[in-house]
RNA sequence: GAUCCCGUAGCUCAGCUGGUAGAGCAUUUGACUUUUAAUCAAAGGGCCUUGGGUUCGAGUCCCAACGGGAUCACCA
């Protein structure tokens, strides 16, 4: 078969890669190797002075020319670099001939500048240019919008490219088009390392534990599968860490955290991508309680850290993070919230309560499932402000702590923010005969045909056995984090490249029949 | 997986009760040495997502497929 390339190209292709041709004619190389640059334009335009004009009198600058406005033997234009965009005065009279080759220059081409900084009679610092060079030739058009910047420094940008197919498929024309969207990816990589900080100063350690797991554990959800070719068995990608960091607790490590991704094979929304971000931490010899501290000072030392300020606004609602955020029994807010006391009821009081309460589940629902299910309708949207849901019932959490003295409770928080589990927490059971007995019982759920129950990991059970020192454990949700932080209501839009099906491959010679 | 909406030039979008494709920006040519969504004049650019159907005639109506978005379900 064939493979030979049949890519399409328009007019406006076709004329760039003849001014590519042209230009290497001409002795010009259209990809040099390097640039030396002195300043970024957001430096320049904070910097200069119009006392002092001569303090940038030689700076060189390099970016993508967003703009261009030729006006016979003068030309400006915009060239965007990391940091924004700065215009750029070139004039035929300084330049000579390399003026005339700006015929063969187009937007989205990427040049280095070198010149005097001074301010236009429109009153725009700009870099007057003494010599240009072109560092990368573009042959495919970019869909950038003109934009314009108002007096109080708004910028509007018109008809830059919106089709959010084309912005989640092609990150890099959106990032280019879009440039602001770069604060939110600026501010997760910040989030992130705000955390590690905050835990490496307290002198955790970071580790890293397989992805590729022959029993997959530590959450309830359905896994991808793969195969290892050389050992000839299934692995599956792992829906959590928890199982292997409480390893290294029991090991000896007093302290062991972990950020990356986790896979769930389940569907996707604004909320939900099959890859997604996690941070979980085990800290030997504390208890939830402790475990609620830590969390909310991180929360606490993340918002300030990178949003200067404790409270944040997300889609209109003003959000708080002073510490100590609220607290409250999960059972205390159905009463709360339902008016009924859901305490120590059976699965089938629990499903008349449910009908009584017009929530609607399933008649052959697990009273965990119906207790979620009043939780998640009647209770969850309540909770915007943050708040510790605590002390959930055992058989919703099959790796927490029997509570210390209340009876069919685990010791358990959940951190809720606008209405969403943002971190899960608990005191970490480590009684092995109860840890073996709650997860035989999942597999009985499993058995019985819930295929989201847990799997029984036997060597998970014999570390257990060997012996787990009382540990909390947390886990963050962080794409969810970086969500509120950034004031972002889909997931796609806090990745860099959201999961997406794949297109379809263009057609090949044979099949076109060639 | 279900339902609804969307798919037209490089980009943003028009296109009425079916009559063979339109604008702005971008591109090309010309004018213009401090412009700024620069301006002025002219020009080129479309398998209207794909495949069927109805019709004398389909961008438009019907069916299906593909892709996206939203809502719901599952989940974090």
């Amino acid at each position: 078969m064939s493979v030979m390339s049949t890519v399409h190209r328009n007019d406006q292709e076709l004329r760039r890669i003849e001014e590519l041709h042209e230009l290497r004619a001409m002795g010009v190389e259209p990809f040099p190797a390097s640039f030396h640059r002195s300043h970024h334009a957001h430096q320049i335009l904070t910097a200069f002075s119009d006392e002092r004009p001569d303090e940038m009198s030689d700076v060189s600058v390099a970016g993508r020319i967003m703009a261009m406005r030729k006006m016979g033997k003068a030309t400006f234009c915009h060239i965007q670099d990391v940091t924004g965009r700065i215009q750029i005065y070139l004039k035929k009279d300084d330049l000579g001939d390399v003026y005339d080759r700006l015929r063969l220059f187009d937007i989205g081409d990427i040049i280095g500048v070198e010149g005097y900084v001074f301010r236009t009679r429109m009153g725009e610092i700009s870099v007057h240019a003494r010599s240009l060079t072109l560092l990368t030739k573009s042959i495919t058009p970019i869909p950038v919008g003109k934009e314009e910047v108002a007096e109080d420094g708004t910028v509007t940008r018109y008809d830059a490219i919106a089709d959010k197919e084309q912005r989640y498929r092609r990150r890099y024309l959106d990032l280019i088009a879009n440039p602001q969207i770069k604060d939110t990816f600026v501010k997760r990589a910040r989030i992130i390392s705000t955390m590690r900080r905050f835990f490496d100063e307290r002198g955790w350690l970071e580790v890293e534990t397989p992805i590729l797991q022959p029993i997959y554990g530590g959450a309830t959800a359905r896994p991808f599968v793969t195969h290892h070719n050389a050992l000839d068995v299934e692995l599956y990608l792992r829906i959590a860490d928890e199982l292997y960091l409480k390893r290294l607790i029991v090991g000896g490590f007093e302290g062991v955290y972990e950020i990356s991704k986790n896979f769930r094979n389940e569907g996707m929304d604004k909320t939900h991508n099959p890859e997604y971000t996690a941070m979980e931490i085990y800290v030997a010899y504390k208890d939830y309680v402790w475990m609620m501290e830590m969390t909310e000072q991180m929360v606490n030392t993340i918002v300030t850290e990178t949003c200067a300020s404790e409270t944040v606004v997300y889609q209109g609602t003003e959000l708080s993070f002073a510490t100590p955020f609220a607290r409250a029994r999960m059972f205390d807010l159905f009463d709360q919230h339902t008016g009924m006391d859901l305490r120590g009821l059976g699965r089938a009081e629990l499903l008349s309560a449910a009908r009584s309460l017009n929530v609607d589940v399933d008649s052959a629902a697990s009273a965990m499932k119906i207790l979620d299910e009043i939780f998640s309708v009647l209770v969850q949207p309540h909770l915007i402000q943050p708040t510790f849901v605590m002390d959930y019932p055992v058989e919703m959490s099959p790796l927490a702590k029997a509570h210390r003295t209340e009876k069919g409770l685990v010791e358990r928080f959940e951190l809720f923010i606008m209405g969403k589990e943002v971190a899960n927490a608990f005191s970490e059971l480590n009684d092995p005969l109860d840890q073996r007995a709650r997860l035989e019982e999942q597999a009985q759920i499993r058995a019985d045909g819930d295929d989201e129950a847990m799997v029984v990991d036997e060597d998970f059970l014999h570390c257990i056995e060997v012996g787990l020192p009382p540990t909390a454990g947390l886990g963050v949700g962080i794409d969810r984090l970086v969500m509120l932080l950034t004031d972002n209501d889909s997931i796609r839009d806090v990745l860099f490249f959201p999961q997406m099906r794949p297109e379809k491959t263009a057609v090949t010679d044979t099949e076109n029949g060639v």
